[in-house]
DNA sequence: TATCTAATTAGATAATCAGCTAATTAGAGT
DNA sequence: ACTCTAATTAGCTGATTATCTAATTAGATA
C-alpha cells in the first residue's frame, strides 16, 4: 500500500463519494457512474485511481464489472495517518465534534 | 476543517514530513526549510497549504514564525476517514502490518 | 458473424500543482 | 533612515489532473 496513492485517490469528493456508496456493498461501474453528474469515462478512471490505490477491487461477471471496497487497504491508510500525527486516543466519529475556536496568533 | 484540503495538503510527501517533523514540538519555517532539498520560497507553500487545511498554526516571534503542528484537526480528519472507511476496529500503528496477499480476481 | 451492452482507453484541452528565481514585506538592530 | 535577516508573495514554466468526445475492447446473444 503506497500512502501517497492512497491519500491522491481520496482528495477528490467524487472518489470519497464512490467509496462512501461501496460502504453499503459492491456495485457495478454503470451503477456508480450514474450517480454521479460526469462522464462515464470520468468515472472510469476516478474508478481506475482507487483500484490503483488499493482502496477498491475490480471483479468481472460476464460485461459488467463490481466495485468492492477493500477495508484492509483503507484501515491500514489509517493506522498509517494515525502514526503520522502520533494520535493518541480514539475521536468519535458518530458525533460532529465541537468547532474548534479560533486562536488567538494566527497570522 | 474542510476534509478536502486536509487530504490535499496530506497528499505530498514533503507536507507529510513537515508534519512527521511536528510531532517532536514546533519548528521554525527556515529550521523546516533546511530539512528539505526545495528551495524557500517552495517550502513556504507547503506551509500554506498546511496552515490552509488547519493541520498546522503559525505564530511570529520577532522576525522568524513558528509553527506547531494543530493535533485537533489531525484527529478531526482521522475521525472523518474512519467514518468514511467505516472502521471498526482499531489497526495497530507500531508494527507494520503483514503484505496483504493477491487477491484472485483483479482485472 | 453481426450486433448489443458495459466499460475502458485514446486523444485533446483547460485547470491546478510544484518548482524555480526575483521581488517584496516585516521586524530588529545599527 | 539604512541594513540585515526571515519569510512570504509575484510571476513564470513544466508536469500532472480532471474532464470531455470518439474510438476500442470484451463478453453475451440473436
Amino acid at each position: 500500500m503506497k500512502i501517497n496513492h492512497v491519500l491522491k485517490a481520496l482528495s477528490h469528493p467524487i472518489r470519497r463519494a464512490i467509496i462512501a456508496y461501496l460502504r453499503n456493498g459492491s456495485m457495478t461501474a454503470g451503477a456508480l457512474a450514474e450517480k454521479f453528474d460526469v462522464s462515464k469515462p470520468t468515472m472510469s478512471t476516478h474508478f481506475a485511481a482507487l483500484k490503483e490505490a488499493g482502496l477498491i477491487t475490480a471483479e468481472r461477471d460476464g460485461v459488467t464489472i463490481h466495485y468492492r471496497l477493500n477495508a484492509t487497504v483503507a484501515e491500514e491508510a489509517i493506522g498509517m495517518l494515525m502514526g503520522l500525527f502520533g494520535t493518541q486516543h480514539m475521536p468519535s466519529v458518530q458525533e460532529q465534534p465541537p468547532a474548534p475556536e479560533e486562536t488567538e496568533n494566527e497570522i
